[in-house]
DNA sequence: ATCTCCATGTAATCTTATAACATCACTGCG
DNA sequence: CGCAGTGATGTTATAAGATTACATGGAGAT
């Protein structure tokens, strides 16, 4: 039940909240949430691991949708702009949201042996990257955080090898 | 001769003194510092903003080096392998490092007017990023650490109009 | 009915990156 | 000297990721 990734939980009453979650977001904020948008989540949701868009396009073409780059891309901004989806800058690749319709600066657990992602919550403003700005007297308007490394799994079975 | 970005500084002699002591370095560690990875490295000197690798190859293309894209990637292979040069995830792009030789762990702040680019220091080992490691048992090989905003300049600019 | 807005669809193209293979220079060694 | 072995450079071809431009279609407003 853990949103923080590396943990099994019900996947398929997850999936289901979210969505539920997301749809009920939209339509209190006027958001159009079409079949191809509900399903790209949907596909997200179903791993915990980066997809990139085209083998996400590779999905819907299969089910019918259209089969163009665009179709994935604008499904993908949509979710992206309203923070339904996140986009792992290292991959190329996009993650479903474990927070979405909650403002949040996400941080990013990327694996680098089993490639699954986890996101948690980061303060960039704070810590050195905050001060840093302050010092420069930059602005920061987004950031990105992405850590590499080892997942506790890979981290345990590369431990007995 | 502030190497944290924004402010102007000698940039020919920034320019000299960083090659000499990358030189210096590959010559102590029997590293090869060829002629096409020099000029790569020079290029990325004199921008304060990054380059893509086509932008580079064009360059190199017109001064007499291969024409090919692996010429001007592996020679950005090895100036980001050895920490020379820093890839930039969110721009797909590419800077000098204002560092090289000492290990660290950079964070940059990107313009998103003008697009130029600063290298600070972080410790994503520390603050959130940390935390959220230790909680979940990740082990933390690298982090990409990058914001976007305003830089000073473009701040200024902005608040004036 | 029709205008507008926005989502969807396609073709074509552009940008970024890598695979595969040939050549060449330098080093160490029989 | 001759000759492997290593690593750099070069080329062709292609893969992977992303966008531009343009046509169609549906839902709500007037």
């Amino acid at each position: 039940m853990d949103s923080i990734g590396f943990q099994k939980h019900d996947h398929a009453a997850c999936i289901a909240d979210t969505v539920a979650k997301v749809e009920s977001y939209c339509r209190a904020e006027g958001l159009q949430f079409t079949p191809v948008r509900r399903r790209v989540l949907e596909i997200l949701l179903e791993q915990h691991h980066a997809l990139g868009a085209y083998d996400i396009l590779d999905r819907l073409r299969a089910e019918g949708f259209g089969s163009q780059p665009p179709v994935a891309y604008r499904a993908l901004d949509f979710l992206v702009r309203h923070g339904f989806v996140h986009r792992i800058e290292r991959l190329n690749a996009f993650v479903a949201c474990t927070q979405p319709t909650e403002a949040h600066a996400p941080a990013f657990l990327i694996c680098r042996v089993c490639e699954s992602v986890a996101e948690g919550e980061a303060q960039p403003a704070r810590g050195s990257l905050g001060r840093l700005a302050d010092d420069t007297g930059f602005e920061i308007e987004r950031a990105v955080v992405e850590a590499e490394g080892l997942c506790p799994n890979c981290r345990a079975r590369a431990a007995r090898a």
